[in-house]
DNA sequence: CTGAAAGCGCTTACAG
DNA sequence: CTGAAAGCGCTTACAG
């Protein structure tokens, strides 16, 4: 293993200069040097040892990414963008997996302070903020993605969760839908949370409509087959235990909704004749499915790539306030929920699709100081 | 910050025995003392520092995960169960996405020495062992994930790709089509490689048959949105500049099937009705579309797992001889070759669906000395 | 601009 | 079983 002892000794410099060089920190080094100093570390092939500069700098470059489950199309994409954008700074990304469980996401936090990273992207499983206390005091950037924290003691990116449910739930009560169950995972978090409230807003400026919610049992959804499963499971029972079932079903993300989907298909009830069909989060294949789904499409790609960003400027910049950045997300009603677009299988037509943005566009940013 | 000092003073111990007691190693304890250096350590909130850990052991805890790209359904599943058997035994992992570029793939183990990693799971975009040099040179056991080196100088786990493919041309073949073309990413890695084989032997059996390989044209894809795009041009090359275009289509994985059947749907194209298609991958949509694709899924999470347990023995045992682990895929025969399985999308009825698996199950695995 | 030297927090022969 | 001490490969005041 080459050191910066040997490439000293063979540059005839010190291990500082040595340092100054290749880190490209601690002050200016002659050209005539760094040359030197270069060419040595190639003619030994050295490699540096990021352990012991880490060591010494007491922080490491890493960032890390603690998301409930990369398995999901959303968080994989957010964990893309970062970690391109870390890559093109030389900087590894660790991957975090907490399927939404508390403990689990306390033991990751207190595992990437020991790896002393030099910063994180957090989609916290609640939005109690002693769960990022232990990183504040750590010292160590923070940036909230599709979640917040009561308070926002750090910066968050996410889609407008409001604003995508009303429009989704307003266009099923425009199709004459009145009784309209919602399917989402946990309540604890921000999504859930705000996409309820957002179907919640559109029920209420409507007489007569009512809101069937089905929260709380997938609480313990664990994975993507176990959620989609689960949520099947919900539906079939919305659909048959009741004496009124509903009419119409809001899908609190793509995982769920395709776990809806398929239970529709297993019960043999059509879309939209049986039962309307609206859901959170895009997929290439919704368009696809007989009828195409509507759908309100999270702006994914730029929540990463905003989110690196940030993450980056804080690192830089440890005084950089947190502010709060809301993306709206684009609606794209399709032929799920009934009526307008509705046209025969065996008769393909091109899908009018009325593609629009929800919220304040083009994004919502609070500064606190 | 709680350093080893701090405990050993508050314990009346030496550093070593502290060591010996937090980190497990360097030998036996007395209960006495080991309770002792517990206790200071929780009174005193010590976090152990990684990094010191790492360059006095030449070798940190973490696992990397190099992959094409996480974005990939496939990819994600196999990172997911590494992660997780990871993190049950305390080591992070590192996530490092290539885009099938053989540079940044040089450059990313190149970190990843410099990280001193402990192994790797490799989805490596070529089969030149060169790759891995580096790697090995540097003592860091590597596990292979969907794709072989040249010589198998380490263990490799993947999918019977010749034979999923074999079977899907077989079924097209059965279905009475005799001119079908192959839609493949990359042919310099093993999947497509090998999916071409398996297209080309099922062909090879049937007088008049003729394959179609577009392959080739999406060697420069590069993520997700851009291969679907990529392979829906190619799609509709295929079907329009032909005098005598194809009738069938295999799609070499699911990201080129999502691609393939957004331009059939864009050029209005029926399936099987005016082209048969069938996939390598699975998707949970892909069976509630109409018709419902025929595919060969992969052991994903199999494959994932599996990975992960073969590292860990790699690196608990350096002498621990590499192995082959093919995997076979398995076959679910759904409507989209046409005929047999073929109905009036407004009347749905149950499908059939006949499962099987290909390839000599459960798992062929070959010893090398 | 450059170097000598201390030290980051651990681990590990070595001696007892 | 336990401790004193060296040292892993860097970085960084400090002095010149």
């Amino acid at each position: 293993m080459v050191t910066y002892q040997d490439i000293a000794r063979h540059a005839g410099v010190s291990t500082a200069t040595v340092s100054r060089v290749l880190s490209g920190v601690g002050g200016a080094v002659s050209d005539d040097l760094a040359q030197r100093v270069r060419d040595s570390a190639d003619a030994l092939g050295y490699r540096s040892n990021r352990a012991a500069r880490a060591l010494r700098r007491n922080t490491s470059d890493t960032i890390a990414l603690i998301f409930p489950d990369v398995e999901q199309p959303f968080y994989a994409t957010i964990a893309r963008q970062v970690e391109e954008r870390a890559a093109s700074r030389g900087r590894p990304t660790v991957l975090c997996n907490t399927d939404e469980d508390l403990e689990r996401e306390q033991d990751y936090i207190a595992l990437m302070i020991e790896e002393r990273v030099a910063g994180v992207v957090l989609a916290p499983s609640s939005e109690d903020v002693a769960t990022v206390f232990p990183l504040l005091e750590a010292g160590i950037p923070v940036i909230a993605v599709d979640r917040r924290l009561d308070g926002d003691p750090v910066s968050s990116i996410l889609t407008d969760n409001r604003a995508g449910a009303y429009e989704l739930v307003a266009d099923l009560l425009r199709h004459g839908h009145r009784r309209i169950a919602a399917i989402t995972g946990t309540t604890v978090a921000t999504p859930s949370r705000e996409r309820l409230e957002g179907c919640r807003g559109a029920i209420a400026e409507v007489d007569g409509a009512e809101l069937i919610v089905g929260e709380g049992k997938l609480r313990d959804a664990v994975g993507v087959e176990n959620t989609m499963d689960l949520a099947g499971r919900l539906t079939a029972e919305l659909l048959s235990s009741w004496a009124d079932p509903p009419t119409a079903l809001f899908c609190g993300n793509a995982v769920i909704t395709q776990g809806v989907l398929r239970a529709l298909r297993a019960s043999r009830r059509r879309v939209p004749r049986d039962v309307a069909v609206v859901g959170f989060d895009d997929q290439p294949m919704f368009e696809l499915l007989t009828p195409p789904l509507t759908v309100a499409a999270q702006p994914a790609e730029e929540i990463g790539a905003r989110a690196a960003d940030e993450l980056f400027e804080h690192i830089t910049d440890p005084g950089h306030a947190p502010a709060v950045t809301i993306l709206p997300p684009e609606l794209r009603f399709r032929a799920s929920c009934g009526g307008r677009h509705r046209r025969r299988a065996r008769d393909p037509q091109p899908e009018e699709t009325r593609e629009g943005s929800a919220g304040s566009a083009p994004a919502t940013r609070q500064r606190h100081q």
